[in-house]
DNA sequence: ATTATCTATAGATCTATAGATAATGC
DNA sequence: ATTATCTATAGATCTATAGATAATGC
């Protein structure tokens, strides 16, 4: 029954993974221990041997979407480097991101839900929020320096907002203009028009 | 034991508006039935002579939640009718309104738990927000007339997710950043000198 | 000898239902 | 006679722990 250590820490590696996609599926408190294990494979039973505790789980599990947002945003922008924040505003932004909610952004997906959780989740989301800022104010900073880091919470809040209320609404074509309205209006931001 | 048909009436409309504000502080995965209805003064047995369902009564609360936003976001306006937008981001992006989670906007304390739940839930969202459009569409509309709607959305969007992003993290003096951040670019979108 | 995982279980809680009770409504 | 609420409970599920097992690591 017993696993070699590097298995044993691949198998922790999985049980994180899938957490981070489950999570953002069903919410912290719409999944338990059992289907979470049994997504990587294992039993509820070995839990304990890997996390203090669900609420561990839950903020390992959001570090872990926050650090492959951020690449995926990184990615997006290195193949566009004469555009990178419209880049990634057409990945964001899309419908396919709108339904795509376990693969997608975890603070679209989550946001609400981690007001609601302790100091070691919201610190997940606080570091990957900052590195978010560090990566929007780097390319908008390229057209206007002037409080480029004040823009950058303004366009995430934006973006994360439009997300947010296309999903929260039956109304498809509705969805659409929400994304398609705050994609307009970030390229203004960013553009540097706007006070 | 039996109450008058009106009392009963009244304890409905007491559960539907304790489960508004439980709701938004803990989540609809976040509290149970006899929770609830104790909030109202009631036992659980006596939910479902009341409520189809659990998710019966969230879609309900919901729309109540959002009504009274609607009331609030109005009265604001109505008392500076020189300024109704700035009135209403003034509370909507304030440090008191990130706190009062509890008393504040549905969509920003439920928003991402929206997008998990059944039709009639999205849909009290949905005729909410379509309300709320409306409001902001007026407002804007008497600076700049063209694409009201689309900058609506996009105010929206931003000010729900900066609220959003405000409560997602610790650091407090981030928390407030995001919301000003937000209320400065709120205003220069209205002002329309962004595209 | 240690330990990662398993099965089993404790104890709490969840949604929903059943049947009793006591007051209303006719 | 009807019915709003109560107590009680069914049956499922939740987090966390206990003890068994079998393979690793020394």
């Amino acid at each position: 029954m017993r696993v070699s250590r590097s298995q044993a820490e691949e198998n922790r590696q999985t049980v994180i993974n899938v957490a981070s996609r489950l999570f953002r599926e069903h919410g912290f408190d719409g999944i338990g221990l059992k289907d979470l294990m049994a997504g990587a494979g294992l039993t509820q039973g070995a839990f304990y041997k890997q996390f203090a505790s669900k609420d561990d789980l839950a903020a390992q599990a959001a570090r872990r979407a926050m650090e492959i947002a951020r690449c995926r945003w990184k990615a997006t922008a290195d193949v566009n480097p004469q555009d990178p924040l419209g880049a990634v505003i057409a990945f964001y932004l899309s419908m396919e991101h709108r339904e795509k909610r376990k693969d997608g952004c975890p603070i679209a997906a989550l946001g609400s839900d981690a007001a609601r959780q302790g100091v070691e989740l919201k610190t997940s989301f606080e570091v990957g929020i900052k590195e978010h800022l560090k990566m929007l104010g780097r390319w908008i900073g390229r057209t206007d320096g002037k409080d480029s880091r004040g823009r950058a919470m303004a366009i995430l809040s934006m973006m994360v907002g439009a997300v947010v209320l296309s999903r929260a609404v039956n109304d498809e074509r509705l969805s659409e203009q929400f994304l398609q309205a705050a994609a307009k209006s970030v390229m203004g931001l960013s553009a540097g028009d706007a006070q």
